[in-house]
DNA sequence: ATTATCTATAGATCTATAGATAATGC
DNA sequence: ATTATCTATAGATCTATAGATAATGC
């Protein structure tokens, strides 16, 4: 066996020598991802990944030590484009002049969609990260720093809110937002009554019970809302 | 074979003919709700089933004429359990002189409740909901249920919301909380800053949140405050 | 020559059944 | 006599490996 790369001690990954290689993994990792989100990890077999790469059971284990590396594999995998994203959208050159509401709505309309946009591939890395607690808490981790960036950005504009205990109220926001979309993007809705309404109703109505919350001035009220708007 | 009770066409239950039958079979429910809240569906055999049971594999198939029946069986007796707890706890009589944020408060504590006194219990009949969109279908119709009822005994107090659109407002609140109960009481909860804080503190602040969307008085301003408080 | 892929299969589970044994209650 | 329980095992998966075959690129 020729160089590898570790994910931790015990899993590793195959470093292909050949263009070949790497196309094979890219493709057993998108492979396992949508399998993953269909059907979660248990109900997921090596051989159906397998053939929904088209390659053989044996090229599997020619990549990865075993199924849990291929798992941990795609769950890195989703966890390195989640920080590249909400890094670059964090970045504070892009909220230059933007309200708390602007902040609010960027962060709705964000959320929404890299929940739609990649539903097999958020919901395959969380579905291995379901299944194990190490792996669980490395995510929980990666979605505070994110919270911590957003909670940062939303202090910097603490003149416009009323609130008497800012930090409070915006950790109270973030988390009642926070949970809201969870629902709201769960396959397994239970059915709610917002789920019938539209993404835009929905923001709508979070975003006045937020910003009612935080007492700062709704969007109606803002003068020339639209000159103020940041990047996005 | 003898009578049998039946789930559905192809799922049926012995009823048993001697006590020993009845016992043995709640015992079987009773070990099946807690392995499946602990590792899930997949991860619980029906030998571990039958060995948490304390009896052998045959007897599950004395009993339950597959592994699936007896999934739906726990997730009957769930579904028999929230139906029989939320219809009570709906009685009109219990919520005479209730105020709007009584009705609240008493919804989060009872949810919370729900949520920690059996959570084997629980989480044991979702995790089968989970596998099975019929059932899901099911649980979210109970579930739609009892939502429906609190809208009502919420509507019925409408002239203290301030809120121009009562019936709006009252849904997207019972929306909210819920999502908020669903995310705290979640095992996989994903650190949020709200779940350092106490059951006490997160009711208070919910409240404090749908009270401002609602547009009634908070807990503070009410005259008498105790004095009006309904049953619990 | 080395790296990647495939086929075939051993070994470990897990579901479900058959048939023997034990307990119940009329 | 009937009902409930147990033991042992057949048959179906699924993971992982061994060994043969094909493609790559120095």
């Amino acid at each position: 066996m020729t160089r590898t790369r570790w994910i931790s001690d015990l899993h590793w990954v195959r470093a292909g020598q050949q263009t070949r290689s790497q196309r094979t993994q890219a493709a057993l990792l998108d492979a396992a991802a949508m399998l993953l989100a269909e059907k979660g990890v248990e109900a997921t077999s090596v051989a159906d990944v397998a053939a929904a790469a088209h390659c053989s059971v044996g090229s599997v284990y020619h990549h990865f030590r075993d199924k849990q590396t291929l798992l941990y594999a795609v769950f890195e995998r989703m966890c390195e484009e989640f920080r590249a994203t909400t890094r670059e959208a964090l970045a504070p050159s892009r909220w230059e002049g933007a309200s708390v509401d602007d902040v609010l709505r960027s962060f709705l309309a964000f959320s929404l969609e890299l929940g739609r946009d990649r539903p097999a591939f958020k919901r395959g890395g969380l579905a291995v990260a379901q299944h194990d607690p190490a792996l669980r808490e490395h995510y929980g981790a990666l979605r505070t720093e994110f919270y911590d960036g957003l909670t940062e950005l939303l202090l910097d504009r603490a003149t416009e809110i009323g609130h008497p205990d800012p930090p409070l109220a915006v950790g109270f926001v973030l988390d009642q937002l926070g949970s809201m979309l969870q629902a709201r993007l769960e396959e397994s809705a239970l059915t709610s009554r917002l789920a019938n309404r539209s993404d835009e109703a929905f923001v709508e109505e979070c975003l006045r019970s937020a910003c009612g919350y935080l007492q700062v001035q709704g969007p109606a009220v803002k003068p020339e809302p639209d000159a103020r708007r940041g990047a996005r």
